[in-house]
This record gives C-alpha cells, structure tokens and sequence, in this order.
RNA sequence: GGGGCGUUAGCUCAGUUGGUAGAGCACCGUGUUCACACCGCGGGGGUCACUGGUUCGAGUCCAGUACGCCCCACCA
C-alpha cells in the first residue's frame, strides 16, 4: 500500500514511467506568466482542486483559520507577504495528503469600514435623519469634501457601508487569485452577513447564560470621533507635547494657607472632586482631611491621603477630577468622590450648574460665570481658555494674585489613544456590556501554552498581555455597522429601562436586530412606552465577531456535526501586531465556550519594513501596492519574495529578491522543457552518476519535509533551490546531457548499442525523477510555473478516470521514499560530488585560459587521491563529455584532500574555424 | 522600569546538537547563442557589534555593555 492509497488524496506518478518525450517545439519558447496564471487559476476553479471534502475523516484534515481582511482597507504589500506564507504551508499539507479546509472571510463590520464609508462618501449617520430609499451615493470629491458632510439615517448609512465594501472585497479578491491562494471560495463568509451575525449573537446567548458577560456603568476609555467607547486592546499609547500648569488652591478655613498642584488638564478644574498627597509627605500632612476651593468655581474639595501620589512629580499634590486618567477612577471610587462630568460624549465641555449638586460652589455666580467662558469648548479650546483665566488675579481662591502660579512648562508624555483615532481617549462614565476576563487569566494564560506558537517566542507576547489586564473586555460599541447586541430592556412606569432585566434574545429567533424587532411578549406598539420595552442601540466590539472565526467556518451552535469536523482548527496565520486582540480574544472564545484552545498552532508572521527599516504603512506613504510588482515580476516571483523569509521575521522590502524569484521561474521553466524533451528508451536507473545524484536528492526530500512539518518553509525553499542550481541545473544536467542523447566524448565508438540504450535510458529517468521531485518541492511557492510544467508531462501519468482535479500537481504526493522505491544505492557516496569538483575544476582551467566552456580540450592531466581517483573512474565518461575532453590522465597525489581534484595540465583544441 | 527579538560581506539574509565563515544580489574578469542573455564559467570581498567567561576549540553556550526594532507598565 503506497502512502497516496492510505491518505486517499493525491496521485504519484510512477518513478518508471514510460519515457514519452516532448517535442520542444510544441512547448511555448518564452514563459507567458500571466497567460499561465489566469489559465491555471479558471482551471483550479473550475475544477475544484481545492475543495474541502467533508465525507473524510477529521484526523487528515487540516483546518486552516484564514485572517479575514479588514476590507476596508488598502491592498498592502504585506497582505501579499503573510498570506503566501500561510499559503505556503497550507499547499505543501495538501501534497501529504490533506483535506484542506481553507476558507476565506471579510471583516468588514465595524469601526474601520464606517470610517473609510465616512471618508469616501464624505457622509455622517445620524439616527434621527429619515431613511430614503433608493439612496446611493458617489466618491466625495475634494470640493464635497470642503463642505460639512452630509446627514443620513442609520439604514442608509448601513446600505454605504455595504455597497463600498462589495467593491473593496473584489479587489482583494482579484489579489487572491492572482496571487494563487488555493481557498476553497465556496467557504466564503462576511462578518457582517447573516450567518456570522448569528455567530456572533449566539456567543453572546451563551456567555450570558454562562454569566460571563454583564452590564456596568462606570467610566470607559471613549473617543470623541468616534463617538464609542473603546477597549483596552483597541488603546495604543502617543506621545504628544503637554504642559505642567501649577495652579494655586486656597484652604477652607484657613486663609493664609495654599497649596499648589500640577496637572496637564487644567481644562478639568471644574471637574476636580479632591486633592490628595503621599501620606509621609511632611509637605501636605497638616492638609489632610481638610477642604481645598478651587480657584475659578470656589469648589470645596476633600484632601486625602494616598501612596499613588508621588511625592517626586510635580509639586508632590494634585488633584483628581472625573475623570483625568485610570487613577482618577480609583480615588473616585475608593474615596467615594462626587462625579462632576464636565466632558460630553462629543468632546465638548457640557453645561453644568454649580448651583445644584453633584457640581457645588462656595460662590455660585462667579463659578458659573466662570464655567460660561468654557461649556461649548473643545478639550483643547477650553484649556487655552481656562488658562488665561487662570492668568488674572481675580480668579484667584486665596487672595494672592493669579492662580496660574508660573507660566506652563512644556513636556512631552504619552497619552492614551484610540488605535485608529485622532484625539485623545476621556473617560467618560458610560452604560457598557462587558465580558468577565479577569477572573480568567490562569485559564486564559493555560490555553496560551497549549498552542505551539511559531516562532516561539511570540508565545511571550500573549502571556505578557494576558498578566497585564487590567479590565474587563467592553463590548459593546456605540457605532452602527456591526452586529447589533442582541438585547432589549423592560420599561418602568416611568418610561426608564430596567438595566438589571434585559431581555436577551432567544436562540432560534438569531440574528435578530433589537431596534426593529420585538422581544418575545411585547408589541411593536410598545416600544418606547412606559411599561414596554427599549432595544439595545449599540453593537458589538469588532472583536468580538471576529474573534469567532474558527466558529464562524465550523457552524457552531447550528451544525454540531460540521463543529466537530472543523474545531478546534490546525493553524491560525496572523499578524504579531494583534496577538493582543485577535489571538487573544478567540483563545478566549473558545475558552469561555467550550473550554478549548481555537486552534492547535499559531502562525505568526512579520512585518514588511521599508528599506530604512520604519514600518510601511499608510500615513508614512512608504506603502507599495503588490499589483504593479506582480505584473513586473510575476505571481511565482511574488510567491518566492514571501516564502524567502521566515515566520514572525519581521523584513526590509528588496525588490532584488522578487527579481531572483523570477529568474528561479524562468530556468524552471527552461530546464523542464530540456529534460521532458530528451527521448530514450525506458531503463532503470543504474549508472553511478545517476545513483548518486538520486541519493542527494533523496537527502533533499528528507531535509525539505523535515522542515516543512516544523512550518521551515523558508528553509525548506532555500535548500531546494540551492539544489536545483547547484546539483541540477548547473552540474547534473551538464553531466548527463550527452549521456541522455546516446552520445559523448567518454564513449568508445562501436560500443554495443544496448548498452548505450541502457545508460541513456539511467540518465533519461533519473533526469525526469529529479524534474518531477524538485517540481512538486516548489510547488507549494510557485503553484503556477510548477502546475504549468507539471501538466506538460506527468499529469497524463495520472489515472485517466480520474477526476481532472488529481491531475493538479497541487494534488500529487509531496515527495517520499516511496519515489526512490527499487533505486540502489551508489557505489561511492562520493561519486557525484567527485564529478561536480572535476568539472568545476576543468571549467575554472577553461576561465583562467580565457576560452569557452564549449572549447574542446586535446590532452588533459588530472590529479587526485588514489580514492578519489577510483571514484573518478565511475564518472569519468560523463565528465569528459561535459568538459569535451578527447583524452584524459589521471595521476595520484596523495597530498591532496579526500574528494579534490586538480588540473595539472590542459591543452585545448585548436578552435574550429568560423562557420565550419 | 520589566520583557522579547535582532546586530554575520556594500545590500538582503542563511548558518542544525560548539569543530577552519555561506548564498543571492551588487562589483570585477571572462566566455557564449545547440533548455535558458530572465545565460554560462571564474574572481575579489567579513576581527561574525563590543567586553569578559566556560571549553582543546565559540558566529554558535553563559554573563555583561552598546545600538536598533517591538511588546508591556508608568505617564498629576
């Protein structure tokens, strides 16, 4: 039983196939690359070469978690590098006998498409514009851009979303299949369609079931843009210029005394709830339990004691407001402070009166008076504001000039961002779901380690990010184009939702929408009407859709028996940059769920660097677009620059690889139409030469699959190119050419003709094996050259009623010891290396006379061991033939080493005359 | 502040468990149109970032330093 019997899947020509040869002139002369690709890509798809089959059994099926592209975004060079790989590696399981399911999603919910439909469009949703129907909009131009953007409902605004992403979904669906990504397209999904929404609800029914997740009002991370609140894995740190502000507070009751605190915000004065200082600072301790007033508002506000002030920042006090940062947040709840939110949701100072609680003033008037200059304001605006106001004497709480102690100090710190925003985060207190993921780290951090991770390391990256969580995953967001939460809350008699009873929407009604459709026992009629009901207006966090992706391909919750077909996945390819958010949030899922790991191994792959080394990325406009390099250097080429470098390796761009991958297509190309184009009578591979070049090529195959099971690809590329121009190409070719055609300088004339058949025939099928090896050994990096080559003479060697999709070469067998079945073993080990040094040393002879290679050599004198002079005798027929030498000495030197061979003497022929 | 990765030829990168430094590109020389000018053959070029240590022997193992990139934390 051969291995393609047992796994079912593939075809292996036989290593004795009849020697058909190939008439050269009916193979094209030059490679038409992209002749090839578009004929081979309708062929694959035609044909469905790349179908999962799901009547096979789970243990040889390898499931393949494709990143769904954000499809909102631009095609980058880096899609081409880290999807090859990931192709790459899913190409050579399919060779060993995999089912492969490989499907291909489109994240395309979410922030970032509702940002670039924005953009495009020139467009804002606005939930209480009217929907129009039929509405469609064109690209802004940059004269529409200079107006304000225009108004439109939610549905409408849903509608852009759609009809944009359609279109970026096709170009990169175009890049896909120009590139040779074997997906099987029927596995196509959308995390916004239907099916994923599902998903994605049912997840939610089920964590809610599980009291996983739960709803909290407490001050979130919030972007002012956008307009939602923000998780922590969303947040990346800027820095930016700031300023320290020492501002001057008085003490209630004590008129001499003051103090002075240093902020960055004094925009949030009319925020502050308190002040406070290390508890050892001799400084601040006769203050504490006292009241500070603020300038400006006169607020009276507690000062307390705490061991998170440092005495060495600033002036060593400070004040807490609602709120500046994180730890503002703790005070205020440990401290039970009073929240006086003077943020809105738009980035704006709100207005507040300090005549009426929480907000509260020594003197009401002018602390109103004083606020009038700054409701309305931006953050920025506001501070500009306040800090003149802070510059006059009269502002002042104590009496002793201007409160603004001495002028703002310049400093640059980091302050937290959204990922894709432009204004920094406020933390605003805000009604949020949340997933409970604290209390899960250990388990979290557990199903880390039970995934390989490739490279290694990368493994750090999410133990590291697991440890440091410090809240809760948020997931709802208050956008529009995502998956709603499937949510509705009961009204009181006051027309007030009853956050502590949502209504959570059964199983089997999923997906469903909680602002048009109605919970199970309520009307329409109902809906915001005291004693009805409210739907939930947020949707998910992305995340928390695409954090489903193994679920999504495996229809969790609607087909167990195609669940447990399909999860948990083999591999998850991904990016370095989001192990913190998509790696981290499906190991989650799938813990929460079912107490799994999401997949067995994670591929992760580098970074595309500019040549100076910055990362490559929109705003720097150092980004390539992979189109015009394709077309220059062919999808093989494309293919080879991605496979070139190693997982997680992140990479400088170099052209000069793409241009070295074309040239590797092209001798492909050319060495395939010589060898399939030699003619010889079927022999078995017996002569010295032929066996021990098909042992190194044996030693290839078991070095390449070794290292194609260890994800080496790059390796496992760099070796089996090396052989081909090294070992094939350059030397075993040269070595045989004559041989193969029956004729050569080695051999004595009126030799018997059988014999002569014989050694032909060797040099014929060992020149064919190591075309049809080394082919299926680059296949899995150039699937079009390899498929084009492939179908010139071993796909007819393919069972004919076999379905037209095993005669892909995508599905013959990697190669195995099953090819080298019945070849012997050399007589000498050594015998094709001892060719390879003999020749090269005759060619170098040929260089240093500065004659050609083709020049005929009359006498020649040769040096080497007495070993190696016995190896040499093996090969020597085939050497002279290749160096056109008439006559050959061998002399022994022992002083030389094991396996070199010296050129003691050479005399060339005179060179035969002009068009002789 | 904690951690990860990296530093090898002009450039991009390989270097398995320690055993005399590799490839391609670029450069120089040279040849050639009979699979391949998207070619062949040959050549020059490196104190393996630095300092110690272990060892008969270190690019490789250990400790430290410098530089670069990245992750995390802090950020009044």
């Amino acid at each position: 039983m051969t291995q393609s019997d047992k796994t079912g899947g593939t075809d292996r020509p036989s290593p004795r196939a009849q020697v058909r040869a190939i008439d050269p002139s009916t193979l094209p002369k030059h490679l038409d690359a992209d002749e090839i690709s578009a004929r081979w890509d309708r062929f694959w798809q035609d044909e469905g070469v790349y179908h999962y089959d799901p009547s096979r059994g789970r243990d040889e099926t390898f499931v393949v978690d494709t990143p769904p592209p954000t499809a909102s975004g631009s095609l980058h060079i880096g899609h081409v590098f880290s999807y090859t790989q990931a192709d790459v590696v899913v190409r050579y399981k399919r060779m060993t006998g995999m089912n492969v399911f490989y499907p291909m999603g489109w994240d395309d919910n979410g922030l970032p498409t509702e940002r670039r439909v924005q953009n495009y469009y020139h467009i804002r949703c606005d939930p209480n514009t009217p929907y129009e129907a039929g509405l469609r909009f064109e690209q802004a131009s940059a004269a529409d851009r200079k107006k304000p953007a225009r108004l439109v409902s939610r549905p409408n605004f849903i509608e852009a979303c759609f009809d944009l992403i359609r279109e970026d979904e096709k170009a990169f669906s175009v890049l896909w299949h120009r590139l040779g990504l074997s997906v099987d397209w029927r596995q196509e999904y959308q995390t916004i369609d239907a099916h994923c929404r599902r998903v994605a609800q049912l997840s939610f029914r089920d964590l809610y079931d599980k009291r996983h997740v739960y709803t909290s009002e407490a001050p979130m991370m919030w972007d002012v843009d956008f307009q939602s609140a923000i998780a922590q894995a969303e947040v990346e740190d800027k820095q930016i210029p700031g300023a320290f502000h020492q501002i001057e507070f008085a003490i209630e009751g004590e008129p001499a005394a003051r103090i002075v605190i240093a902020t960055t915000r004094p925009e949030l004065l009319p925020a502050c709830v308190g002040v406070t200082a290390h508890p050892d600072d001799e400084r601040y301790k006769p203050f504490f339990g006292k009241r500070a007033v603020t300038p400006l508002f006169r607020a009276p506000v507690p000062i307390f004691p705490s061991e998170l002030a440092d005495p060495e920042k600033g002036t060593g006090i400070l004040m807490v407001c609602t709120f500046g940062d994180q730890t503002d947040v703790q005070w205020w709840r440990t401290q039970g402070l009073a929240l006086r939110q003077v943020i809105g949701i738009d980035g704006r100072l709100r207005p507040v009166d300090f005549g009426q609680a929480p907000f509260e003033s020594l003197d009401v008037p002018r602390a109103n008076a004083a606020y009038a200059e700054l409701a309305g304001r931006n953050v920025k605006q506001a501070q500009a504001r306040i800090v003149e106001m802070l510059r006059d004497p009269e502002a002042s709480a104590t009496g002793s000039g201007a409160p603004l102690v001495r002028d703002p100090e310049p400093i640059q710190h980091s302050v937290k961002f959204y990922e894709k925003g432009d204004r920094p985060l406020e933390l605003l207190p805000t009604r949020q779901w949340f997933c409970r993921l604290l209390d899960r780290k250990a388990e979290l951090i557990a199903k880390g380690e039970q995934v390989e991770w490739h490279p290694a390391h990368m493994r750090t990256r999410f133990r590291d990010w697991t440890e440091n969580l410090s809240i809760d995953w948020c997931l709802s967001r208050q956008r529009y184009f995502g998956v709603p939460i499937p949510v509705w809350y009961p009204l009181d008699g006051d027309g007030q939702p009853d956050y502590d009873h949502p209504i959570v929407a059964e199983a089997a009604s999923m997906p469903v929408d909680p602002t048009t459709d109605v919970p199970p026992g309520y009307t329409e009629a109902q809906r915001g009407r005291p004693a009805g009901f409210v739907g939930d207006p947020d949707i998910f966090d992305t995340w928390f859709t695409s954090s489903l992706t193994p679920q999504i391909s495996s229809h969790w919750g609607t087909d167990p028996e195609r669940h447990a077909r399909l999860f948990p996945a083999d591999v998850r390819p991904q990016g370095h940059d989001i192990i913190r958010t998509w790696a981290f949030y499906t190991i989650a899922k799938a813990l929460l769920h079912e107490d799994s790991v999401p997949w067995h191994h994670a591929l992760i792959s580098g970074w595309i660097l500019d040549p100076d080394r910055k990362k490559m990325s929109k705003s720097k406009g150092n980004v390539l677009t992979p189109l015009p390099l394709i077309e220059t250097y062919t999808a093989d080429a494309a293919r080879y620059w991605a496979a070139s470098a190693r997982l997680g390796a992140d990479t400088a761009f170099d052209e000069n690889v793409w241009k070295i991958g074309k040239r590797l297509v092209t001798k492909l190309f050319n060495a395939a139409k010589f060898v399939l184009s030699q003619e010889a009578e079927v022999a078995p591979i017996s002569h010295e030469l032929d066996l021990a070049f098909v042992a190194q090529l044996r030693a290839l195959v078991d070095s390449a699959t070794k290292n194609f099971e260890a994800y080496q690809y790059a390796h496992a590329l760099q070796e089996t190119e090396t052989f081909f121009w090294t070992r094939f190409t350059d030397t075993y070719l040269e070595l045989t050419k004559a041989r193969a055609k029956g004729e050569g300088a080695g051999t004595p004339a009126g030799r018997n003709p059988a014999e002569v058949d014989l050694a032909s025939g060797s040099a014929v099928a060992s020149l064919r094996l190591g075309l049809s090896v080394l082919i299926r050994l680059f296949a899995p990096v150039l699937p079009f050259v390899t498929e084009e080559i492939w179908s010139w003479a071993f796909a007819a060697e393919v069972d004919p009623a076999a379905p037209a999709a095993r005669r892909s070469v995508h599905r013959a067998a990697w190669p195995s010891a099953a090819d080298f079945e019945g070849i012997a073993s050399p007589a000498h080990a050594g015998s094709f290396d001892v060719a390879i040094a003999a020749l090269a040393a005759i060619n170098k002879a040929k260089a240093d006379g500065a004659v050609s290679m083709a020049r005929e050599v009359s006498r020649l004198v040769l040096q080497a061991t007495a070993a190696t002079a016995e190896v040499f005798a093996s090969v020597r027929s085939d050497v002279l033939a290749a160096a056109r030498v008439a006559h050959c000495e061998v002399e022994i030197e022992p002083g030389l080493e094991a396996g070199a061979v010296a050129v003691r003497a050479i005399e060339f022929a005179e060179r035969p005359a002009d068009g002789a």
